[in-house]
DNA sequence: CTGTTAGCGCGTTCAA
DNA sequence: TTGAACGCGCTAACAG
């Protein structure tokens, strides 16, 4: 293992030369900057981040915290978005990351916890679909002993910045489409459940469509389950003529349930979710692009940790027909 | 921060002492070691796993390196079942593990890698996936420079340990219970690509059968392709009186060719993977325990760590027939 | 059995 | 502009 030591006398400097040119500083002469990357090319040296991190507590690292166990409208392949889009913008950054899942760090106090984040150095969190029963890590973007990006939850302080789409516009948008398209007037809407934050964004997107639009509309709590939003469908989509759905899965569902009920009605979802050979029909859906909404995450970490404080995030969303053909893989 | 000195100076003892109590050595006297422990809950110290892992090599991290491009059978839920039994079981062993992608390695050459992996401390490693053209990674076994524990790939050495369920009985097994619950006699073999390992391995399964059956055996690639084996299933489905696929995927696509060919024909999957609302017949399929090859595979890496030599080891699968209403979530 | 000491590889003062 | 020296929190010899 090649060390900073052995550039250094390869380059003929001292050692802190080589850790200057390393993160940048300015005051270091042309001459012995070229001549110290040389030295490092030609050694094929790579830092280890480990004595980096250990030394300065500025350059710490960032835990992204995920729950596979909600099944929400997160399906695995939504996290594996996430993952990809801020371990590759994590590396851009030259910025190490640590992967946590909840089941690692459920029953601690949010003293236990603070704890077993600052003992791995951890000094950013991106916390992805938080819900609102998670007091332990609620309290911890409370506390602000970390700097936080939360996706899809309301919460901006000085050290905490909220990111995601605008939910409530989105379910607006898609719904009225999907209404548009087939001029429909009696919505059944399948919501989430409670205790998610986008949940009642969602809601109140649909009603205030409702109220604009002058719908009759009926709210059934789906809970992000297929299972639920089928049989909600089975009892109710006789006497409706549109199924407006807070996601995907739930509007597969649905749809399974329209199938089994042998009749028609337009089906929107949210989401945007690709792994649906399963779809038969066409529905229009809201597209996130999971992978940018995480590279955006971490990007608003460093800019946490660079000074900037929190803030609102909105990403980009668009609305889109998915049929079966096209998403076959 | 609470660090160690702080317990040592609240226990009354030297730094190393408490190091001590924290690693287990024998040679520390019952009293003492209650003080540290004390010392310890009251501080509510955690050891910096950054520190430690700086200061000793022994305790390195281990990185599981995921290609989520490679469209096999590897869905997104196979992948999460991998990190998350890998994280829990990491965490129990107080191991630190590394997410990486293929896309973040991709490029370098061996030497390169080599370096980037010691630079993280990086001393052992879980390839899940590994295809034939991997050339870097296939070296990165070779030189045995790190430990290695490869899932679905024929590779054993010192320092490499190979884990994986037998995929070429797994074949036989699944295929015989579907040609005999049905009487079948001239099998469509869709075969998953060419560059994986469990291709060949599953082939040889179905061979096998073929042979002692004394079934006609038409064999077509399928490239663990749902769209390829629709295709190849429209084409060859009608004259023959089963489907067998080396995976799920692809057995989803050859169920969907034969709703649209509007004729009947039993099919088996390979993997288990639970997401398929989509499924409307029921299938048989080969499960694998992801999470539990995972977590074994985190333990052979320790098992290698602690000097023990490589080995094979094969995991437990079973024969399932999955049904619609049984896998809706 | 316990304490002293010397690093691990790097970042960061402060002199020079 | 450069380099020597110190320290991050911990482990691992060694000495007592």
């Amino acid at each position: 293992m090649v060390s900073i030591r052995e550039v250094a006398e390869h380059a003929g400097v001292a050692i802190s030369t080589v850790s200057k040119v390393l993160n940048g500083y300015p005051n270091i002469s042309d001459v012995t900057r070229q001549k110290v990357q040389a030295a490092i090319k030609e050694l094929n040296f790579v830092p280890n981040s480990i004595a980096a991190a250990l030394s300065s507590k500025q350059f710490g690292r960032i835990a992204l915290i995920l729950d596979p166990k909600r099944q929400t409208q997160a399906i695995d392949q939504i996290f594996m978005q996430f993952l990809l889009g801020a371990l590759d913008q994590a590396k851009e950054l030259n910025l190490e990351v640590v992967t946590i899942f909840t089941s690692m760090i459920a029953g601690m106090t949010p003293e236990e916890l603070n704890r077993h984040l600052h003992s791995q150095s951890i000094v950013g969190i991106v916390i992805y679909s938080l819900s609102k029963e998670d007091t332990v890590l609620l309290k911890l973007i409370e506390e602000q002993d970390f700097f936080c990006v939360v996706v899809d939850a309301p919460f901006v302080n000085k050290k905490t910045t909220a990111i995601g789409v605008d939910h409530e516009q989105a379910q607006y948008d898609v719904a009225k489409k999907t209404i548009l398209d087939d001029h429909c007037q009696n919505v059944l809407y399948i919501a989430g459940r409670r205790d998610g934050y986008v949940t009642a964004q969602r809601l109140k997107g649909m009603k205030r469509l409702a109220r604009e639009m002058e719908l009759s509309l009926l709210v059934k709590q789906g809970n992000f389950s297929e299972r639920t939003a089928r049989q909600i469908a089975l009892e109710y989509a006789k006497k409706r003529d549109v199924i407006v759905c807070a996601s995907d899965l739930m509007a597969i569902g649905a749809m399974n349930a329209l199938i089994d009920l042998d009749i028609f009605r337009p089906v929107c979802g949210f989401d945007g979710i690709t792994l649906m050979g399963y779809v038969g029909k066409q529905m229009n859906t809201v597209r996130q692009d999971f992978y940018s909404i995480s590279s955006q995450a971490i990007r608003e970490v460093k800019r946490l940790i660079d000074g900037q404080p929190g803030r609102q995030v909105t990403m980009p969303y668009s609305i889109v027909k998915m049929h079966y053909k096209d998403i076959i893989c």
